[in-house]
DNA sequence: TGAATACATGAGCAATTATTCATATATAAA
DNA sequence: TTTATATATGAATAATTGCTCATGTATTCA
């Protein structure tokens, strides 16, 4: 059934918030579990800085929540939803 | 697990080709059957050649394929899993 | 053949986006 | 307090993208 302009909108920013190498290779490393943004970009080899701006959006889209702790900032994925997605999409692209 | 650079590009291409929300709408008609591009287009209240535009960026990410029936094209979903992605996608817009 | 219809496509433009660099804020340690 | 560390963020830039407009190609009909 047509979706709704205003549906699509949101349906398009989710998606978004997934079609990004960088992003994605951020949630393949939170789905082993929590872990701060040092970490995450050593282990991406990004910057400290463009990782923090690519939470930021992973944040605003609810796929990602930071734990304060000290001077770290310890991040999860969200809800179940995202993985799902994720090992759905990456099901496609491998056997698809 | 940490995705290969690889990998996390074409899942990126897969879920940039659900990305927008024209796409999403083109998609949302077809889950209801196949139907040809002006069809499309006057659905949508989008022009012809946006709308294929739109077909060729999904038909070469295998989310549609095409059908010529003389001066007609039609397009239907190319497999399930876009199905899938789709709704699991739509269930957390509207849910989530 | 010639005109009309359906679709595809290239060029160009405006808008969006991912990154870098510089700087700000918060916490901890000296 | 001073210094260092961890993260966040604004501005600027380069690359990408979705659309329009013009045009090309295939098919049908007169």
């Amino acid at each position: 059934m047509l979706l709704k302009v205003s549906t699509s909108t949101r349906l398009a920013e989710l998606f978004s918030a997934l079609s990004d190498s960088s992003r994605l290779r951020i949630i393949s490393v939170l789905l082993d579990g929590e872990m701060n943004v040092s970490e995450i970009a050593a282990g991406l080899e990004m910057t400290e800085s463009a990782v923090s701006h690519q939470l930021r959006g992973l944040r605003q889209m609810n796929l990602v929540r930071g734990r304060k702790e000290g001077r770290l900032v310890f991040y999860a994925l969200d809800d179940d939803h995202v993985k799902k997605l994720y090992l759905m999409g990456l099901d496609h692209v491998k056997h698809g």
